[in-house]
DNA sequence: CGTACCGCTGAGCATATTGCCCAGCCGGAA
DNA sequence: TTCCGGCTGGGCAATATGCTCAGCGGTACG
């Protein structure tokens, strides 16, 4: 659960570089190839990797615009709504949260137009009792990853 | 930009088996190994595939919680928050949106208690306004693409 | 109607990488 | 002192990769 340097370096290189190979990274961070071998399976089986899956840009993919809606839902609807916003393919993930609403998700539409459709699916849904929106402009900061586990190597050093 | 069905089946199949190599999609798929390969050598350069990096698990690195943060900016200082905001670790994606809030960002933390540290370090920069703060509880829908893709794969068949 | 182009196929080749094995070495824990 | 887990460096067969080629079908276009 705590990662050491070297899983620390084998991250950051495989986020800097995915194609990578075990032997390629064995040779740029100086130790043996079992022993990389060895990190990675830990890191895997750990979970602190959870898998290499390819990372698809919703944009690429005819979706340019994004939106956060914070739901509030019926007492006792949550699993309903769940099941409900599961089935949005254009729902790209969501979590229940504290404060005034009760639920986040993060949406994708074709235009400024076609979310109007894919918000009507949202909250067109029984347990939903209001939804309030906001689009997304910018993303300065794309999701990462690597100052985090540089973080977490560093605090274990530390430590 | 328009995936096809091919595409899509190609996508959903490297999400799920993401360790699976081009000789053997294309035994899957029941294509010839170089036309996988000329597909997805186009679906990178068209920036549907952004890349394969290590899908890391902030929890699993000893980050269990995660927030939501709804920024107001001070008029004018959006470029000097973006850069404060890059620069903390914790903070591991930023969007500017429109809507009462001027920015919208995830934040990870250890603990509830080192929340407070993360979220002081934040707003501890003059730009900032205001920040309204929602702790996630769960995540019953994790990041997810696949739904999307197939959702485009069939759009791309019925036009 | 003919032709050129484009994508897919199936094959081959040399090279590189993988998964797996081993013995040896080292430092920390019991 | 002894045991044990982690790292090393090596070797092995099997496999995948990157690359090339000719052939074939459909489509767009002159």
């Amino acid at each position: 659960m705590a990662i050491d340097h070297l899983d620390g370096r084998i991250l950051v290189l495989l986020a800097r570089e995915p194609r990578i190979g075990v032997l390629e990274m064995s040779r740029r961070l100086g130790v043996a190839r079992g022993t990389v071998q060895a990190r990675l399976d830990r890191l895997q089986s750990n979970g602190v990797i959870q898998g290499f899956g390819p990372q698809v840009d919703p944009a690429a993919l005819g979706y340019p615009v994004t939106a956060f809606a914070t739901l509030q839902i019926r007492q006792g609807q949550g699993p309903d709504v769940r099941a409900h916003l599961a089935g949005v393919p254009e729902v790209l993930e969501l979590h229940t949260t504290t404060g005034t609403g009760d639920m986040q998700c993060r949406l994708v539409a074709r235009s400024n137009a076609d979310l109007q459709r894919v918000i009507d699916r949202v909250v067109g849904f029984d347990g939903i009792v209001r939804a309030s929106t906001a689009i997304v402009m910018e993303n300065p900061v794309p999701l990462r990853i690597i100052p985090l586990v540089e973080q977490a190597a560093a605090d274990s050093d530390g430590v």
